[in-house]
DNA sequence: GTCTATAATGAGATAGAC
DNA sequence: GTCTATCTCATTATAGAC
């Protein structure tokens, strides 16, 4: 564990101490890493004891399952929701772009409104994957499942491992564009991440679009 | 800090110190994270006291950025030579293709042989990233601006900014392939992350195929 | 439910002998 | 160059009073 990069100061004073503590975590999380967290740190934002989340959540480990399910969950219901709602449409209303979208937006969304999700989420796939795995997979298994179905039903030219394939290659760039991974650049102010998200969805159309690999040479 | 997922055992009793310290962190970098490595578990694996680590590096942050340069700098020198010889040759050889796979083939090259490699640069890259912000910029400029001064020449239809924010999704999709993020799948055995290089690089040039944002409504 | 106090452990770093 | 020994500090966790 190395230096602290920011200062922690005491944020809320207000409401239960069970929800302090979830905000606070969840801030340092995103702003730091999961694992580069203490429970001091969480303690001293949330103007509360170290025993508090001993006595609220067990361990830290539950805390942080607490944390990033109270964030995750209703993104992956959005996106199911928008996926049912697509596949219950005209056909030509559900293109590619439109089933991205349904994958892609929703975590973008809500990291408009709750500035701290941006990064969570990015931070939750980036801490080494053994610590997390079992966690990540039992929160995006059903999403993905679910798209990776709708995904291959409209893309005849590829198998369904190759469709699996690039529907993981597509989560890696979101990732990478939640965590905000690359330094501020010319455009001085770079905005959130979703400010990009046409651009986004439309080089992961593109992706999904390029011809199958299995009949090549 | 969590539990250690596998015990720490000593591996290599030979060779200089100095080597047998890189060689022992840069595995448990690759194997557990780099801020989730202690000096400790170093220490153990290498068969060599504490004291030596800071007396050959000075400091652990020293350490890490030796562990880091001692790999990313023959890749992105590959990198770079390929880039070359492509621009060199005839232009009807230097495919989008052949470009991407300049950028992307020297790193799933260097990790196949090179088992610990494959995770040790998706750890680089998955670290919160104020963290090695510093160090990762000074890694990787050049290579960002000489391969996006390449793809800039090659696709007409796009802005200098966008040609650099779809070459920034390509290295998240290369970072999550490299970490294999994903759990292994019903292949059964996964095999090294090179194994898709084709399926990648299609899927990127896919990616970056796709037409512009800048000129839609 | 929340606190103080403290235990138990492991961390990074350094001094000084050899 | 490498060691032992130790310092200082932060961590997770728990016990027990209120």
């Amino acid at each position: 564990m190395v230096s602290q990069p920011t200062p922690i100061v005491p944020r809320t004073t207000r409401g239960p101490t069970r929800d302090r503590i979830l905000d606070a975590a969840e801030h340092l999380f995103s702003a730091r890493g999961i694992d580069a967290t203490s429970l001091r740190a969480i303690t001293t934002e949330a103007a509360v004891n170290v025993a508090a989340i001993h006595y609220h959540f067990g361990s830290r480990e539950a805390l942080v399952r607490e944390v990033l399910a109270r964030r995750v969950a209703p993104v992956n219901s959005e996106r199911l929701a928008r996926l049912e709602r697509l596949e219950r449409a005209a056909p030509e209303k559900a293109t590619l772009e439109a089933l991205l979208k349904a994958f892609v937006a929703p975590a973008f969304e809500a990291a408009a409104t709750q500035p701290d999700l941006s990064r969570l989420m990015g931070r939750l796939f980036s801490e080494p994957p053994e610590r997390v795995r079992g966690l990540t997979q039992e929160l995006f298994e059903e999403v993905m499942a679910r798209f990776h179905r709708a995904f291959s039903a409209k893309l005849a030219h590829l198998d369904s491992m190759e469709v699996l394939d690039r529907l993981r290659f597509s989560v890696g760039v979101m990732v990478d564009v939640l965590m905000q991974r690359h330094p501020d650049d010319v455009r001085g102010v770079r905005g959130t991440p979703g400010d990009n998200l046409a651009g986004l969805v439309a080089f992961l159309a593109g992706g999904f679009r390029a011809p199958s690999q299995v009949d090549l040479p």
